[in-house]
DNA sequence: ATCCAATCGTTTAAGTTTAAATCATTCAGG
DNA sequence: CCTGAATGATTTAAACTTAAACGATTGGAT
């Protein structure tokens, strides 16, 4: 029955792949919001701040996307950062919808400053992997993502062409 | 100056390896997650079921030690769990302290169900790799989680020698 | 035998996240 | 001008997660 066995071949594979995949960013990612923290900075704020730091001045909208946050989830994560004195909210004048984050003078100055130690921190813990290895990571969960995300709008445009169908 | 470039391009080629290990892993899990839902079952849910369906039953320590999760979340979980009548908790006569876990039947016949069909869909979500390339994640990302927890471990052992040198 | 520390499960409080409802604003068409 | 759809931000409710405090139980040391 070679099909029985190449299914279950397949399957196994594919999720020993899939657990050692989430083991190791667990892992990997948990260690690295440790670090932040002790550094006084969730990892929600870090990544808010990280992207104003290295693409300037964004309305929450497009930060939630960049981020795949929900827009709630920036509006808090904004709010704390605002009592902290790192942002600081400003309404466009020009579309009165959206309100512009800028990082403060402080802001700026702690995300030039804890960016480098975590990257670095982070590069550390990748340091497990040789240079030849951390290459095929990069380039195979990029495939993986993109693919995954590729799998998605199959699957979308499948479910719209039913229901155009239905509708006829 | 050969020392600056190479600290550069090794941590570049870190952070983009972590940052595409990080988003594949997000694109993958929250799909499997969506899928997972559609069954009537949380993640957390589906763990705890997949862990006792696959290992027998279990105390709530060993769950959570299994499924890296806090003890307190464990007892949410196994309580929503019994709330469906998919699990049932038996106290140990030996040791008063530990509550065993075990599936019921009706519970039992669920997972059995589920896990396949969640398998199957997550090696789809998988087979955007080659059998080549899973081969290679799962090498490599096995490599890297063992060795954040080397990594982690390592840390563990020279705090506790700095305490101890401290005490002396 | 008694006390003390460790272990296990539960509860509580707090933080993070999302989806959905809501409000304000903009813009296009009649 | 008005109306209604679309967009951006906020608020709310719910779920999940953790850490810490707590109570019950065990087992070992004295």
């Amino acid at each position: 029955m070679p099909t029985h066995f190449k299914g279950c071949a397949n399957i196994e594979r594919a999720l020993s792949a899939y657990i050692n995949l989430f083991r190791a960013t667990d892992s990997v990612s948990s260690k690295a919001a440790e670090q932040l923290e002790s550094s006084g900075m969730t990892t929600g704020q870090f990544a808010v701040m990280e992207a104003l730091h290295h693409l300037g001045p964004m309305c929450q909208h497009a930060i939630a996307e960049k981020l795949l946050r929900s827009g709630g989830n920036i509006t808090l994560v904004v709010d704390n950062l605002e009592k902290r004195g790192w942002v600081r909210r400003e309404r466009q004048e020009k579309d009165r919808r959206m309100v512009q984050i800028h990082l403060t003078p402080k802001g700026a100055r702690l995300i030039a400053k804890v960016f480098p130690e975590h990257a670095a921190f982070v590069a550390k813990l990748m340091s497990e992997l040789t240079a030849d290895e951390q290459e095929e990571l990069r380039r195979i969960a990029g495939k993986l993502g993109h693919g995954a995300e590729a799998f998605c709008m199959e699957r979308f445009k499948k479910e719209k062409d039913r229901d155009s169908s239905q509708t006829k």
